[in-house]
RNA sequence: GGAGGGGUGCCCGAGUGGCCAAAGGGAGCAGACUGUAAAUCUGCCGGCGAUUGCCUUCGGAGGUUCAAAUCCUCCCCCCUCCA
């Protein structure tokens, strides 16, 4: 393909470059790219936020280009004491191969694994001397490390920063360096990271990696970017309810975001609108309910992770429990054993919290005083009560909860 | 190295001897209303037991006291300024 089409299919919308030109004048030399990625060994579940440059990548695979994995193992090891948050742990070689193993096969949901180039950057790190280290330092001033914006804010608000932390992006710049990219590619959040890694390319004579953002998801709370410690996320390995359930959860205008980062060219919900639509009059010119557009959207992306037909299941699933307010099909069932039944029944606070539905006791409890737990939809009110139960009851907590009760004497 | 400020429940943050399981906010959970949306209202929100009870918690370890998150000693950590 010629090189101004694959600009033009690399970079509609979501991408910002730096620069475009660069850009077309590297497509201009007709060989494969290196298009690098870099990952986190620590987090290997991969959620609809990663599928963004995932999904670029696949499109640069697509048109010839290599792609290079990048796994951060080196800092990994290391462990980043910072984060007063959370002392995270520092991962063993052991976490961090399965990690990164279920990482590749994850992303082989998306991309073509096989035609990836996997790295670990410890394999230039753990053999780099101190001198190496010092030079590679010696390459960027602390007023311009200060200049990104989360040290910034921190340095603000009298959190700590680490030297080690203030190493991170020179570390990742060096990876560029290892990997000779072409074009680094990741979240907005990574921009300055990335601009690093042009300069100290650059410092390294080498020419500088083209850089290229997208946008991040907000997360399914609407408020923060999706993220799997906030909880807010969807996996894209998830079962297709699971998947659905979440994305009919997420605030209505968040439909336009998704519709636009999520699903390709050929399958989009929302309909390409004329220019002066203002945002919350779209769903009053697509004349649709915005539940159901949601509806929609949510199928296509179960569609893509799974298949079209487990996508209907799970709409129709999703709106024979919440819509017509019957039991779902499928529910995890709870064993219960004859040494838990006194007379054929047993105390509703001990059934909750063997069905996991639970933290505990008094949690359970005030979960039946607020009249979120029934059997068979008959809502206990009494914490206190000793429900007689039977193989086949269906016990429910809360909204989306449920637990198939199973006798097994003993 | 010197001077000062600080570490409180998931997060932010008040409390500076008893009325403190600890204000307030946020997050979370549940209920009402709904469309597993938004907004709103209500309740819960350390654990165990249960109509006023017990146990564990305020960086860590000791101590003073009838009684400590609050006072004392030592230690650890963070921040600011000076060098």
């Amino acid at each position: 393909m010629k090189p101004e089409q694959q600009l033009e299919l690399l970079t509609p919308h979501p991408a910002n470059v730096v620069t475009d030109e660069q850009l077309l004048e590297k497509l201009r030399q007709g060989r494969p790219l290196r298009i690098k990625y870099g990952a986190d060994p620590s987090a290997p579940d991969l959620h609809l936020g990663h599928s963004i440059p995932l999904r670029k990548l696949k499109q640069f695979q697509e048109l010839g280009h290599q792609v290079i994995f990048i796994i951060g193992d080196f800092t990994g090891r290391i462990g980043d004491p910072s984060g007063r948050t959370k002392t995270r742990p520092i991962l063993t070689d052991e976490d961090i191969q399965a990690n990164a193993q279920t990482y590749v096969e994850q992303v082989g949901q998306i991309l073509d694994t096989d035609r990836c180039e996997i790295v670990y950057n410890s394999s230039w790190f753990s053999d780099m001397t101190t001198t190496e280290l010092l030079n590679l330092a010696s390459q960027y001033s602390v007023a311009r490390m200060l200049e990104r914006d989360d040290f910034a804010l921190r340095l603000k608000n009298e959190v700590s920063i680490t030297v080690l932390e203030l190493l991170y992006p020179l570390i990742q710049a060096y990876d560029s360096v290892a990997v000779e990219a072409d074009v680094e590619l990741g979240g907005t959040d990574q921009l300055f990271n990335f601009l690093v890694g042009r300069d100290i390319m650059r410092s390294y004579g080498q020419e500088p990696q083209v850089v290229m953002t997208l946008p991040l998801l907000v997360g399914t709370d609407g408020k923060q970017k999706m993220s799997k410690s906030l909880g807010n996320y969807v996996g894209i390995t998830e079962p297709p309810g699971e998947m659905f359930g979440k994305l009919m959860s997420i605030p209505d205008r968040l439909v336009f975001d998704y519709d636009r980062l999520l699903l390709d060219p050929d399958n989009k919900v929302v309909p390409t609108l004329p220019p002066n639509v203002p945002v919350d009059g779209i769903f009053k010119y697509m004349a649709q309910n915005p539940r159901d557009v949601k509806a929609d959207l949510a199928e296509a992306v179960v569609a893509m992770y799974h298949s079209p037909e487990a996508a209907t299941r799970a709409r129709e699933e999703f709106d024979r429990v919440f819509a017509a307010g019957q039991q779902p099909s499928e529910m995890p069932e709870i064993v219960i054993t004859n040494a838990d039944l006194e007379d054929g029944r047993i105390w509703i606070i001990d059934l909750i919290m063997q069905a996991d539905f639970g933290n505990s006791n008094s949690q359970a409890r005030s979960l039946v005083r607020q009249n979120a737990v029934s059997i068979n939809d008959e809502v206990i009110t009494d914490e206190m009560a000793e429900v007689e139960v039977a193989s086949g009851d269906v016990l429910r907590v809360g909204r989306r909860r449920f637990a198939r009760i199973q006798i097994q004497s003993r």
